[in-house]
DNA sequence: GCGACAG
DNA sequence: ATCTTGTCGC
C-alpha cells in the first residue's frame, strides 16, 4: 500500500509538504529528542500568502513550534510588485522572509541573516543538499553491476 | 478565457 | 520542482 503525495498546487504547498514534514518531526521527537529544533525554517512562505497561511504557518501551527518562511521566488499577489531595484539589478538574488508562527518578522529576518552562509539559511540548504544526495544514492542510483 | 503563481 | 548547455569566478 503506497500513500500518494498530494500534488503541488500554487497556494496550497502546505497541503503537500506539511504532512511528511510533521511525520518526520514526530519521528525525530521519538527517536532523537535531543535534536528536536526550537525553531523551524521552511522553504516557502508564511504569512506572505494569498490566504496569509503559507507552508510556514501551516507547519508551525501543527508542529506547535516557531517557524519562519524563506521563499526563493516572489509569489505574485495583487498589490505586491518587485521594486525597480530588483527589476533592473540582475545580480540581485533576494529571498523572501515571512512570519510562519510564534515569531516576529524582525526576529525571523534576524535569524535568517545569522543562519546564512550562502543565499538561503543553512538549515534549508543542508536539508536540500542532503535529501538530494539521499535520493541520488538510494532511490535514483542505477545498478552498479 | 489563458497564462502566471512558494515548491 | 525538473531538465539541460554553457559560462564565470574563486
Amino acid at each position: 500500500m503506497v500513500t500518494l503525495k498530494a500534488p503541488y498546487v500554487a497556494g496550497f504547498l502546505g497541503f503537500r509538504e506539511a504532512p511528511p514534514l510533521l511525520q518526520t518531526l514526530e519521528k525525530l521527537k521519538n527517536e532523537l529528542p535531543d535534536l528536536m529544533p526550537q525553531v523551524l525554517f521552511v522553504d516557502g512562505n508564511g504569512l506572505f500568502h494569498s490566504r496569509e497561511c503559507g507552508l510556514a504557518c501551516h507547519l508551525g501551527v501543527q508542529a506547535d513550534l516557531p517557524c519562519v518562511g524563506v521563499a526563493k521566488n516572489l509569489l505574485h499577489l495583487d498589490g505586491v510588485v518587485k521594486s525597480d531595484e530588483h527589476q533592473s539589478q540582475s545580480s540581485s538574488k533576494p529571498v523572501y522572509v515571512s512570519v510562519g508562527h510564534r515569531i516576529s518578522l524582525a526576529t525571523a529576518v534576524s535569524l535568517t541573516h545569522r543562519c546564512c552562509l550562502y543565499r538561503v539559511p543553512e538549515p534549508i540548504r543542508q536539508a536540500d543538499l542532503r535529501s538530494r544526495e539521499y535520493l541520488r544514492s538510494h532511490i535514483l542510483a542505477p545498478d552498479v553491476s
